[in-house]
DNA sequence: GGGTCATGTCAACAGGTGGTGACTTCCTAG
DNA sequence: CTAGGAAGTCACCACCTGTTGACATGACCC
């Protein structure tokens, strides 16, 4: 008589698979691998918990998979060089946090201790972090600079899952983004104060 | 005929709890409170793992414990601002990673997202890490720039635990260093370059 | 020397984890 | 219509973790 409790997908492994993937990469994300069950991304996925293993082998595959299709930052990179600083610390310091835009980051900070995924984590930094920003960044030591960028992106956002208003008011954070803002720019363009 | 075994600490319960306390430290800073064990700590302590419990109360006290009474940042600060930019910088970019010189940051970054933990690091990076910082910086917007500092501090941290070496060559790695020291230096004084 | 309490040891438990295999259900090809 | 296989469900296992209580042992005071 009741319709079939969750029909919205009715068995398609490859949709299966997507909603596994999906609801294991947001959970990774906010939450870390670590603390992460397969029993809470199958609830989300509104799956069975043994279709994991049965998809993908395993938490950690799953984890690795979630990396691979996991979005890059390239879309933070795509609006291109004009107000970049601006509009990327603004990102980092005064605009609520997001788990959409801020993805990979969270889960490479979040999942970068545990044993287990700490090898693949590295890995992919490595490929969807500091590779992207450095052909951002373009120019002389274009490896160098994409690294101090990076340093102030993962700091920013790792201070930011401690206090997420920085534990400053408003006029205060108002600044750190303009402070923030112009070491961006300085490190993209490559400029230097003195000489 | 044989000595008792570890006759080193005969029946002191301070110096076993200092034991405990130490090792704790070590690992909670080198593996983090998940990754960490009460067995792993006690055998390192060389003590029975139910004296963690009996002493601590559990896991979770004795790693608020550990923070309560971990060094504050200060010995970073204490040589005072004579080339701190440089010596912080080469700290954080070229000399080998030391876990005991940043233990309190790595207790931190590994820690952070811990449910268990999280709210006693935020507590203790505001009071320990943040705060002296602040007070070294000193002068106009000395909040600001002590976030500032932080941020590329615990960037460049956790970036080094993923790759010690940056993923850059030595020479790279100096003029990161360089440029990492100029940052530093800036924040410190509170100097801009245009204006 | 004997009693007493702090100190340390040990084994076991309860909870939670990821993983596995047998079973059911549904779709579809023939 | 039916056989077969894919997709999903369920119960269970083995393992690990922190914690607990009962027990042994040492030191110290009378």
């Amino acid at each position: 008589m009741v319709p079939p409790l969750s029909p919205a997908r009715a068995r398609n492994a490859a949709a299966t698979r997507a909603a596994i993937l999906d609801a294991a990469r947001k959970r990774f994300a906010r939450e870390g691998y670590d603390q992460t069950g397969v029993r809470e991304i199958a609830a989300d996925a509104g799956v069975d918990a043994a279709l994991i293993s049965r998809y993908f082998g395993g938490k950690e595959e799953l984890f690795a998979e979630v990396l691979s299709c996991a979005p890059s930052i390239n879309e933070l990179l795509a609006e291109g060089r004009e107000g970049f600083g601006e509009r990327l610390a603004h990102m980092l310091a005064v605009e609520p946090m997001r788990d959409d835009k801020l993805e990979l980051i969270l889960i490479m900070l979040r999942s970068a201790s545990s044993p287990k995924t700490a090898e693949a984590v590295r890995q992919h930094s490595g490929a969807s972090f500091f590779g992207p920003l450095e052909t951002f960044m373009g120019g002389e030591n274009a490896a160098v600079r994409a690294r101090l960028l990076g340093c102030l992106m993962l700091g920013a956002t790792m201070n930011r899952m401690m206090h997420e208003d920085f534990m400053l008011d408003d006029e205060q954070r108002r600044e750190l983004c303009v402070e923030l803002a112009r070491t961006i720019d300085h490190y993209v363009s490559g400029d230097v104060c003195e000489g």
